[in-house]
DNA sequence: CTCATCTCAGGGCGACTGAGATAT
DNA sequence: CATATCTCAGTCTCCCTGAGATGA
């Protein structure tokens, strides 16, 4: 029957204190937002991943995606595969280095990307919904400086 | 061979600008460190946020505590399965309410929490690091209020 | 009958590892 | 020889669902 009034279920303290907790707890909300947007029109993370890095650097091999988007090696060929099936990019062996693929943009690609950035502008609405544009400035320039200096070890 | 200089393999700008990408990539690191440093002396993150709860709210249901550490059902239940295995917490049936077990925080548990505190700590400096007393402050209000907001739809 | 709680079984995804084949 | 790439197979954790049993 709980109480009457003015305990709303609230979080413990220590939780709400620690960074670490705050950040994988955001992370689960925009991961079931983004995935559920880009589900509905068949698309996954990864996939933007690869295409925006494929718009902004051209023709790039398969271990290079890797490294821009921070996708494993293994992840990366069965996301190539998938976006290889849907026409979205164009998978070709790299004549000057037998070892590795080069992975080209489609002109469907490109199109899709635009279409996922739509998607994406959205859910990124939603998911900063009650914060003002100081606090969603902060929040981006904060989560920048960490990625920064985590990925420089 | 690639470029003399000057070309470190930077992340696509759309990725970089996209706050849920910022928010999931530093879930991910964070997620490492923290499981890493709670593996090393055998805990897990939901061990920590289970022995949390129950040392700021006294004993409580299983469900309840699923409600205040945002931990799946089944998740809490194995959960409590292990801490009751290493003596930190235990389990009784509530005999008001034969339906719901009533999970006890133990002395041994008490110490238990003390000893997470100090390895989380730790982790969160790690975390941190590169992050000065304002962008933290910000980043711990930020996403606070996303929670705050998400979680109220 | 309905609702809440506890429990188990298992699906799905993302992050990751190991190993083999091939080429530099 | 060592190194780098691509690929497959498979593990592990977390998040979540479905369904059954019990009791309010």
């Amino acid at each position: 029957m709980n109480q009457v009034q003015g305990d709303p279920t609230p979080q413990p303290e220590r939780l709400r204190q620690t960074p670490s907790w705050l950040i994988t707890q955001s992370a689960t909300i925009a991961h079931r937002l983004v995935g559920e947007a880009l589900g509905a029109v068949g698309a996954k993370r990864y996939h933007y991943a690869l295409l925006s890095a494929l718009e902004q650097f051209g023709p790039t091999s398969q271990a290079e995606l890797g490294r821009r988007c921070s996708i494993d090696r293994s992840d990366v060929v069965a996301t190539v595969n998938e976006l290889v099936e849907q026409k979205y990019v164009e998978r070709a062996q790299d004549p000057g280095n037998r070892r590795q693929n080069i992975i080209t943009l489609t002109r469907n690609g490109s199109c899709r990307l635009n279409d996922l950035d739509r998607v994406l502008a959205d859910t990124q609405n939603q998911l900063l919904d009650g914060l003002s544009e100081t606090q969603r400035n902060n929040l981006v320039e904060a989560l920048g400086s960490l990625l920064d200096h985590q990925s420089s070890h």
